[in-house]
DNA sequence: AACTATTTATAAGA
DNA sequence: TTCTTATAAATAGTT
């Protein structure tokens, strides 16, 4: 956003998502406490870092009752979710899976490309 | 933010502040999901309206599965978590990070080709 | 961590 | 709500 556009993908460099991470993460957090006071809004962010550390914000105070409240105003179905009782492994299983498939993806493109080469 | 700075407290006139706030939100989960690409975290985004209107950004598509994952990680929570399984998802985020490695730079790879091209 | 050149977000107006 | 535009704010690259 300055000093040259973004590119909207992974910062592959480690140190510089890092970096990336940390500023754009507290401004996120500012821009949503800006909301909340502007126009009397509830916010509640969760942001889980690449390593799993978890970075939060709860207007109210109360991420707990944030979520009690956002549970309790889903679609009535959705109470006895299987979603909910998904256990994490299997959430893990599947961006496993997603990520295998990209990779195959990216791999065939790349051949496709070198043999044109 | 422009053409007048703008005080940090709740805007009293009701229009003015519901085009803040329609304004803002959107901007706000704009910038969530672009921390969450560029530094691969996952987001999750919930705002009540004044009114209790839900808005809502999870950027793994999954904000059940997102709270999930937040309760699991909470100091309480840590305690029931069941040693059994904790290996095993030590090994599965190892290797979702390697994919995501791999990823980038089978990205990378298909951005030079591209260029020669 | 601080510094700026730029990009982005957005307040006010239409 | 949507568009425009002047200006404030965020931030990418650098030191």
């Amino acid at each position: 956003m300055a000093r040259g556009k973004v590119q909207m993908r992974r910062i592959e460099n480690p140190v510089h998502r890092q970096v990336t991470f940390c500023k754009r993460r507290m401004g996120l957090l500012k821009k949503a406490k800006e909301l909340s006071v502007l126009c009397d809004a509830d916010i509640g962010v969760i942001v889980f870092s690449p390593h799993g550390k978890i970075y939060e914000l709860a207007t109210n105070g109360n991420m707990e009752g944030l979520i009690e409240r956002y549970k309790c105003n889903l679609p009535e179905a959705q109470v006895e979710s299987t979603e909910q009782n998904i256990p994490m492994m299997q959430l893990m299983s599947r961006e496993i899976e997603m990520l295998k498939n990209k990779e195959g993806i990216l791999k065939a493109a790349n051949d496709i490309l070198q043999e044109r080469k």
